[in-house]
DNA sequence: TTGAAAGCGCTAACAG
DNA sequence: CTGTTAGCGCTTTCAA
């Protein structure tokens, strides 16, 4: 019900040999003999099957991608540079998201399956130990984004440093009692943050200062959302109305830090006047918000962790690769680094932030 | 370099055939013969080779969806829904994401190939004509999502009640002079909420008021954009300087309101004070940004949408089915209709709005 | 109910 | 350089 190799074949006069030769550019064939296969191949509008190539060849040409909650600007960015150049090398996307954390058991396990995917991109993630020896034992290449694994590639975020510059940021800025409000300290990319902002408070000497470490897991997605941003800020602005002091917060995500402007909205707190804020992430919501925050390369990691696997599924027998990538500071105006917006503002197309790259 | 059926077959002392039956709940088979080679499976940990058995039985549990644009919250929202029922119904997800219109051929063509996925979901672009004769061709499924065509099924959102009652919101809110912010009127949800604004403002009585109708395609994603929204809040607040009235504004695209709403605090134009703004969409901002604006249920176009395929999978040889949505009207306070927050917020986790069910 | 055998459409090794 | 042949791992007749 299709046109098959042996359809071409009888049509140019070869052997289906040839005809698979021509089709997958193999060098050993006659030029006029491969012009007329490839002029047969046009005329009928032949159309390899797939199933049959991946069948035969024990190449499938897709990867999965194992994503958590994926309606989230974050992983959104980095599955399009995913996508992006998954396309460019030819390669089929196969979508796994996770919604709740059974999923995860079932897609590795899917993912596993002989001959589905020629490799797994894992996202964000505790990567489950009980998986660990079963990806080099199937010899299936695995890449991990945004979470680590001392047996597999790793792409992630400097967040101790990034939470660091976010850090030094503000207190570069004149502040000396700067708050954390933090997502849950059960995961990685939250306890890095802590350290970073820990780290900056005591290079420059300033008290540290637990008493303004706040961190809530409400709300979903480890707290890593806008309830918990204000669930936060309304425990910090009722120690400030308690006596302490506080002038500059960092915080944990840009979705927090959402939440954290409207309590401040909401309570009459002036936003860098009262409380300077950066937040971490630099979402879309972020420039319309006018938040300053730490940029994370996101789309690039897409790309980056798609390269890694396609150099893996080439063979390559290399150690375990740690990429690292360092955020980079976007200055807006609620941390108080910019003037307040001024006169006839001439339209860069959504007021451009000022760019200082993180060493 | 797997188990296959025919190491299972030894193992269990039968046939491959009797094997392939027990694995697929074939009906015929005695109880006792599924029993041991089922344990034999499991002591083996077999796992049936996806492509060969898309191979032999021409079904490929899979299906792909073409997606534009796909970093942005109205298309994610859908995608979830199709992920998630595509998931439970124990198909792969391949996502072809579009970033420029020459993408769309190539995906098209690349789900045509005889073999690659069972059905094919395609979102919110006009379908090519020139591929309308190619699917019956080859008797594959397609569904067209925010986007019709007379020979397939559609999903779609009724843009144009949409429209008119949102405009209805705000004429019932006492306005007469509102003005209209599209995005470009070469897109059918464009000139559909323009001929719902125009309706309602013709039922009310009121001018129409054509010079209070702005568009912009500038930016990108045909004008569904927060620079297009500036653009056209700009051109509406020159206008106003100049001597129009205007008290409200319904805009296209929640995206594009941002934008709006950008513009209205740099000009110093109180947001409901001056100008009432209603949206279009319900993303996730708008809660953030107080936005009023008509919701459509994202999630579950793409859920319905998913099952639908499988009913044309499964043979069902129907005509072509076209289902509207209507959008619902979510009540902030944008357009004015709520009171300007005040006191103690009792806080119900993100402001709550108010929500009226469109008819 | 079951086993054997014939493909599904293609790739790749092997002669020539 | 090219044709032939043997699988890839499974589903599905067809007899038994």
């Amino acid at each position: 019900m299709g046109i098959t190799i042996y359809d071409l074949a009888r049509e140019a006069g070869v052997g289906i040999g040839t005809v698979s030769r021509c089709l997958n550019n193999h060098p050993s064939v006659a030029a006029h003999t491969r012009a007329k296969v490839l002029a047969a191949a046009k005329r009928m509008s032949y159309q390899p099957h797939a199933h049959a190539q991946r069948l035969a060849s024990r190449r499938t040409n897709s990867i999965s991608a194992i994503i958590p909650y994926f309606t989230n600007y974050f992983f959104l960015q980095v599955l399009q540079g995913v996508q992006d150049r998954a396309s460019e090398l030819g390669f089929d996307l196969i979508l796994y998201g996770v919604n709740n954390p059974s999923d995860v058991e079932y897609y590795l396990r899917r993912s596993l399956q002989r001959g589905r995917v020629d490799g797994v991109l894992f996202f964000s993630m505790k990567f489950p130990e009980s998986y660990a020896s079963k990806f080099p034992q199937m010899n299936l290449p695995l890449v991990l984004v945004d979470t680590f694994h001392p047996a597999f590639d790793s792409l992630r975020v400097k967040n101790r440093e990034g939470a660091r510059l976010a850090t030094e940021h503000l207190i570069r800025l004149g502040h000396r009692r700067i708050a954390m409000l933090n997502a849950s300290l059960n995961t990685l990319p939250s306890v890095e943050r802590l350290e970073g902002y820990r780290d900056a408070m005591a290079a420059a000497g300033l008290p540290s200062a637990t008493d303004l470490e706040f961190s809530s897991a409400i709300g979903g997605q480890d707290g890593f959302n806008r309830q918990s941003g204000r669930e936060s800020m309304r425990s910090l602005l009722e120690k400030v109305r308690g006596g302490h002091s506080c002038t500059a917060a960092f915080v944990a995500s840009d979705i927090q830090a959402l939440g954290a402007l409207e309590i401040a909205r909401e309570q009459g707190v002036a936003v860098p006047g009262d409380l300077a804020l950066i937040g971490f992430d630099d979402i879309e919501l972020a420039e319309h918000a006018d938040l300053t925050t730490m940029r994370q390369p996101l789309s690039e990691m897409g790309r980056l962790s798609m390269d890694r696997l396609v150099a893996r599924l080439q063979g390559a027998s290399l150690p375990p690769m740690l990429k690292e990538f360092t955020p980079e500071l976007v200055v807006r105006r609620s941390s108080g680094a910019l003037p307040p917006p001024g006169g006839k503002s001439t339209d860069r197309a959504g007021s451009r932030p000022t760019m200082i790259a993180a060493s």
